[in-house]
DNA sequence: TCCAGGTAACTGGTCCAACCAGTTGACCTC
DNA sequence: GAGGTCAACTGGTTGGACCAGTTACCTGGA
């Protein structure tokens, strides 16, 4: 049997939850205005407070606009939510999994890239040898990928703590954080796994790095990261 | 005169700030475990429903773990904040503002120039125009360097919109809010304003994405923002 | 007829007070 | 000393009252 920790969620993350799918989903559309507090208490059947907890993250989220006197209005989340809205996306079902694998991996592409290059710039030798320390954790069997994530992870955070950019180290959060609400089996299923056991490509650019090889580094895992792109773009 | 207008803010609005302020700048460190609710009510002088509504927040911000019957304890913001905190960031003292600026600028160099070879090569021909029109928007004359950050905006919302990428239009977002937290003043202080001046460049850089050359595209788009970049370098 | 002014009925913002539900640790028993 | 018990924390939820803005309607005077 698969036993999994119970899980019991706050009355306000599931009224959250809900309002952010219905904006995200497109039935709540820009502009529209939100029922109010005390008739969503009555429909959701919590506790106005609860409700008032859930609008206040999701104006936080950048989804709605909360003025006091007047409605709470809906907002363009393309063009007012951040990037830590992307893990409700894939909840919300306003992306396939897939397009949202497509775009974090791309992401995590050109983010990754640079941040090799400004680690091989500018990293200290403490951080460089963090970076070679995860390199050499890498596993070698390539049997059980999903062990590989944890190692991977943390080979990528120290390049980019390396890299000095606080930006670089909190979007590696986020996108991680929609990863994970994407869910790692879903990358196994489509066999993208393959980036995670080429052991040897790391240690290279582990080296590349440590010999301050800037240009290397990132063309190196340009190409790396690279590979998952295109083999998620086949899919779509 | 210069009549700004009255802005009144909430008071969990203001809880949440000062929380998020503690945490960042190193007052609160991870692990430690925050005073319970009643007495962050009593100290703050608010209601302890306005400490709830903050600490929500915070939760969300991935600052710190809430966990019933147990204490509220600090995270480590660096491995589980999100990129949507880069704009507290700065507000908080953690780092100053031309650190985050160049950060900024950094991350938006590279997800900029993927972006832009990626308008190129699968924007739509709508798309296309909305980037080609963008850039006709750029305004000519150098003397007004605040009047032209609308317009840049603009214009590479075009192209990332053409990407096709939602991470980067989101990002965007999160990058342009932590730009606004740190003011345009300072960007036009520090004498950063060049790039937005240089219509030519984004002229030169719509037409190459018209004609398809993704290559082209981003070694340009690489260039132009690199500037900005090797400007605020110099100031550090 | 038109419009300025007031007013009533909304909206969100804040507070108090009580109780429910988990966690923790001290204490008591065996 | 090992184990179980319970009281005293912690956060979670609820109800109700009132404050503070916004909006729309309605009225009375020009």
């Amino acid at each position: 049997m698969d036993i999994t920790p119970v899980t019991r969620s706050a009355v306000s993350d599931v009224v959250f939850g809900q309002l952010v799918a219905e904006i995200l989903s497109g039935r709540l559309t820009p502009g529209d205005a939100l029922p109010g507090e005390r008739e969503l208490a009555e429909r959701f059947e919590v506790n106005r407070h609860a409700v008032r907890e859930a609008l206040k993250r999701v104006q936080q989220a950048g989804l709605v606009r909360i003025s006091q006197g007047g409605k709470t209005r809906v907002l363009d989340w393309r063009g007012h939510a951040g990037l830590d809205t992307l893990s409700q996306l894939a909840a919300a079902g306003a992306l396939t999994p897939l397009e949202i694998l497509r775009d974090i991996s791309e992401m995590r592409r050109s983010v990754a890239a640079d941040a090799a290059r400004l680690c091989a710039e500018r990293a200290s030798d403490d951080q460089i040898g963090i970076v070679l320390a995860a390199a050499q954790a890498y596993p070698i069997d390539s049997s059980a990928i999903a062990d590989t994530f944890a190692p991977d992870l943390d080979f990528w955070t120290a390049v980019i703590e390396g890299s000095g950019n606080i930006a670089y180290r909190l979007g590696l959060n986020t996108l991680v954080a929609g990863f994970t609400e994407i869910g790692w089996q879903t990358v196994v299923d489509l066999g993208l796994g393959e980036e995670y056991v080429d052991r040897d490509a790391h240690q290279h650019l582990a080296r590349l790095i440590a010999d301050r090889d800037a240009d290397g580094a990132q063309r190196l895992a340009a190409d790396l990261l690279g590979r998952t792109v295109a083999r998620i773009a086949a899919h779509l």
